[in-house]
DNA sequence: TTTACTGCAAACATTTTGCAGATGT
DNA sequence: ACATCTGCAAAATGTTTGCAGTAAA
């Protein structure tokens, strides 16, 4: 554990929302913190790894992370004002996914499932303009 | 309607798995055609927009395309071993999505989803080695 | 003839890698 | 002391753009 990274781990610990390895980079350098890129990269990609952080992608296929507690199968759903995610069980889809796949013949071995809206806070917000 | 134009769209017609700009430029290549990278973004660009072509993302985060008759709202089943893309429509999945985001106050803008496998055909294939 | 498309090369943005030097244990 | 991490700069990748020339209408 060496100081870049424990200030990675910090930051990234603080934040609720889905970002981007830029996104970390421009923090730090607004902060003052000189961390290399590298450093940056290298560290989430340990970080993803070890299953602390998610990596999804976004619209654009740049790799977010965001932080993650769950280890086992679950979703996202993510607020496309404030990048906050959540996390999401959902049984219901997974068997019904299971049941479509194998309606075509399919062995369904992965699957991506996504929600993008907007979080409760943010519709709140948006009332109040 | 011009003449590289035409061999990419009929080179696209004949594919029925998801593929990236770089397949089909190496495609072209292999057959001796010489068109240009740009080009091909281009007309694939084009042809997303037009509602022709679907627009999806692998696990790296790269573009991908496939033939997409359907203009509506659907989802992929991609084989993993082949490429193979079928569409997929589920309306109890989006039902059930709708109700998901609500559950959380969450406004559901649009959602992704993709299911990653293996096909009936590439099975089949599996059993027999 | 006029408009729009092509191809090249250069630009871009994101992410990865090689390496010499710094840092943690 | 040793292993490993860091930062830099360069490379790799996928994609976009500017521009001069070319082909289509």
């Amino acid at each position: 554990m060496t100081g870049p990274r424990r200030n990675i781990v910090v930051h990234v610990a603080l934040r609720t929302d889905a970002f981007s390895a830029h996104d970390l980079i421009d923090q730090f350098r607004a902060r003052g913190l000189l961390i290399g890129r590298a450093t940056v990269f290298r560290t989430l990609d340990l970080l993803a790894g070890a299953g602390v952080l998610d990596r999804i992608h976004n619209e654009h296929g740049h790799q977010l992370y965001t932080v993650c507690a769950q280890l086992q199968h679950h979703h996202h759903l993510r607020c496309i004002a404030c990048g906050m995610v959540q996390t999401l069980e959902a049984p219901l889809l997974e068997a019904e996914i299971q049941r479509l796949g194998e309606q075509r013949g399919f062995e369904v071995q992965e699957h991506v499932l996504e929600l993008i809206g907007r979080c409760e806070t943010c519709r709140a917000e948006d009332g109040r303009k």
